[in-house]
RNA sequence: GGCUCAAUAGCUCAGUCGGUAGAGUAGGGGACUCAUAAGCCCUUGGUCGUCAGUUCAAGUCUGACUUGAGCCA
């Protein structure tokens, strides 16, 4: 069958589908939070978006933890993922789908798309010996083992010696495919320098993979042998095709891909490139579907330049961190402070640093001494000002007039750091214009016409400025906005589409579709009252570094 | 072990085709007062990891080395 082209409105882009073993950490948050920052720049944008996170239950590790914590598997997996459904509440993560492998719907899509490829001809039965992982959910060389057998990702986990009757996934014969893939997408890999770590290793040459596992009991069997269990991988990538059904559509392939297939776009963290770079476009390949735009591995990051660790005891509890200083600051710090696609460091005092400097002093304090003046010299309201009457030389206007496309490319290029960067440089600038222009004199000297076009763009920028924050910051951007007299909530006009009665509830400005430009405050509407956006961090009194 | 990438101000980083080292933040000083002592202006910080080489000229190009990060199913 042949698939309709998406619609260029819409925009579906995915989170990896977390491994429940263990309890949330701040990586998977900050994965999370780009996505859903994304997602929130494609729906201010007005497209039709679709946010998928979700869970990968199934495998070996996770019969056994539950095992061990004395519990059904899916006992298991329902508490570990209520933890995650917790973060992204507090985090403020607005996803449209949560897609979990345990879920009916999903077993029936892996068996439809493992039947496509078995019938293809590239599963095939075969014998798998080797040292096995079973955190990994790998076999590893023996060569690249620690001492007595330990694995080097698990240095406190010894690996299995497996001799197993498995079924292979035709692999290798997709290697000229995927090249051919790889150079006409250049894109389709990103960072660059992950696209040449994956080429790299595809020059390698490919070997097929195993994609079933006996004796693994928590798992999808496979339709042609009830004994064996899908292996977790080939399983959990097609989580992202179960989550493009509709709650209650018929669970096949062809409702599955109707409208939204092939993804935007696949955030990851680096270490699961492989899966999602080799593995996954193989699979679609053999199954004959379109593959996904683009794959994105972000960096990891270092606690004060030291690796994060439970062993080192210095892991970041996100639930901890938030209730301590608030989502927002962290969703700026992580955006804002760390090159996405590069590794980075979480340093508590930059930490405090940068969020103070940005949206204290610079941005908070901008808005909070134009509206006082506004409140005073111009009675609560917009100045009396039309922004086309400006002149083009206007040094906020012609900053203002080409921010929008800055930030947009930065966006949609993920460089949620020049796009961070693009906007406190307005925002700056007009603290500096109006130290130049000095408004408070120019009340004392009657300028009214010159008094008013100083506080109008200023103003203007900083509504600006708020609006292509939403999608990093939406409670500060809807806060700014309101003082400015503008009644939107950002939270409903980028959050989650999953229940649109709110957006058409929303009575949204008339003039909505140029906010993203500047000139858009309407003289002599009133404003809101002057209160700080944003009350600064401190550290707590033994935080060192 | 093989391969890839990185190293620039206290911190985070930019630096285009080789042409006298930049930003933000932190530190110091100043003038102002609308403001969350915030903002604005000025300013201290750098042998550009080390050593060679090419060149009139190297942060930039070449080689070696040091350190760090990563990939090697």
């Amino acid at each position: 069958m042949n698939y309709p082209a998406k619609t260029p409105h819409s925009f579906t882009v995915t989170t990896p589908l977390y491994y429940v073993n263990d309890i949330p950490h701040i990586g998977h948050a900050y994965t999370t939070m780009a996505a859903d920052t994304i997602a929130r720049w494609q729906r201010l944008n007005r497209r039709d978006v679709l946010l998928v996170t979700g869970t990968d239950e199934h495998g070996q590790k996770i019969e056994r933890t539950a095992i061990a914590a004395g519990v059904e598997p899916q006992v298991h997996c329902d508490r570990i993922v209520a933890r995650f459904d917790a973060l992204w509440s507090k985090l403020n993560i607005q996803y449209d789908r949560f897609s979990r492998t345990t879920a009916a719907n999903h077993q029936s899509i892996v068996k439809e798309f493992f039947e496509r490829v078995l019938a293809q001809g590239d599963i095939y039965k075969g014998t798998q010996q080797g040292w096995y992982c079973v955190s990994c959910e790998e076999f590893k060389e023996e060569r690249d083992l620690l001492a007595d057998n330990y694995c080097p990702l698990h240095p406190s986990k010894q690996v299995e010696w497996r001799d197993e009757s498995n079924y292979f996934f035709r692999l290798s014969k997709y290697q000229q495919q995927l090249e051919a893939l790889y150079a006409e997408c250049p894109e389709f890999i990103l960072p660059l320098s992950r696209r040449n770590e994956v080429l790299k290793f595809v020059a390698q040459g490919l070997q097929d993979f195993s994609i079933s596992r006996v004796n693994v009991d928590w798992g999808i069997p496979l339709p042609n042998d009830p004994q064996q269990t899908i292996y977790v991988w080939f399983d959990a990538l097609l989580g992202y095709v179960t989550a493009l059904l509709d709650p209650d559509a018929e669970p096949t392939l062809d409702n599955a891909l109707a409208h939204r297939w092939p993804i935007d776009l696949h955030l990851i963290g680096k270490d699961i490139l492989r899966f999602h770079a080799v593995y996954w476009p193989a699979m679609l390949m053999s199954a004959g579907l379109p593959i996904p735009d683009r794959v994105f591995a972000h960096g990891y990051f270092t606690k004060d330049g030291k690796k994060i660790s439970k062993s080192e005891g210095n892991a970041i509890d996100p639930i901890e961190f938030v209730d301590r200083y608030g989502a927002e600051p962290l969703r700026y710090y992580f955006l804002k402070g760390i090159e996405f696609g590069q590794d980075g460091d979480f340093n508590e005092t930059r930490f405090v640093e940068i969020v103070n400097a940005d949206f204290a002093n610079n941005l908070g304090n901008l808005l909070n001494r134009t509206l006082s003046m506004a409140k005073k010299y111009c009675q609560g309201r917009v100045p009396n000002c039309n922004p086309e009457d400006i002149s083009a030389e206007h040094p906020l206007k012609l900053l203002g007039r080409e921010l929008g496309d800055r930030v947009e490319i930065a966006y949609n290029n993920l460089a949620f750091k020049d796009a961070c960067e693009a906007i406190l440089t307005l925002a700056h600038s007009s603290n500096k214009y109006i130290d130049d222009l000095a408004p408070w004199t120019l009340f004392k000297q009657d300028k009214h016409s010159e008094l008013a076009e100083v506080l109008y763009s200023a103003l203007e920028s900083a509504r600006l400025s708020a609006y292509l924050l939403s999608p990093i910051v939406p409670k500060i951007s809807t806060d700014i906005y309101q003082q400015l007299g503008l009644d939107v909530d950002f939270d409903l006009v980028c959050g989650s589409h999953g229940d649109r009665s709110h957006l058409d509830a929303n009575e949204l400005p008339a003039d909505w579709a140029r906010h993203g430009e500047w000139g858009i405050l309407q003289a002599d509407r009133p404003l809101g009252s002057p209160r700080p956006i944003f009350i600064k961090l401190e550290l707590p009194n033994d935080a060192s570094g």
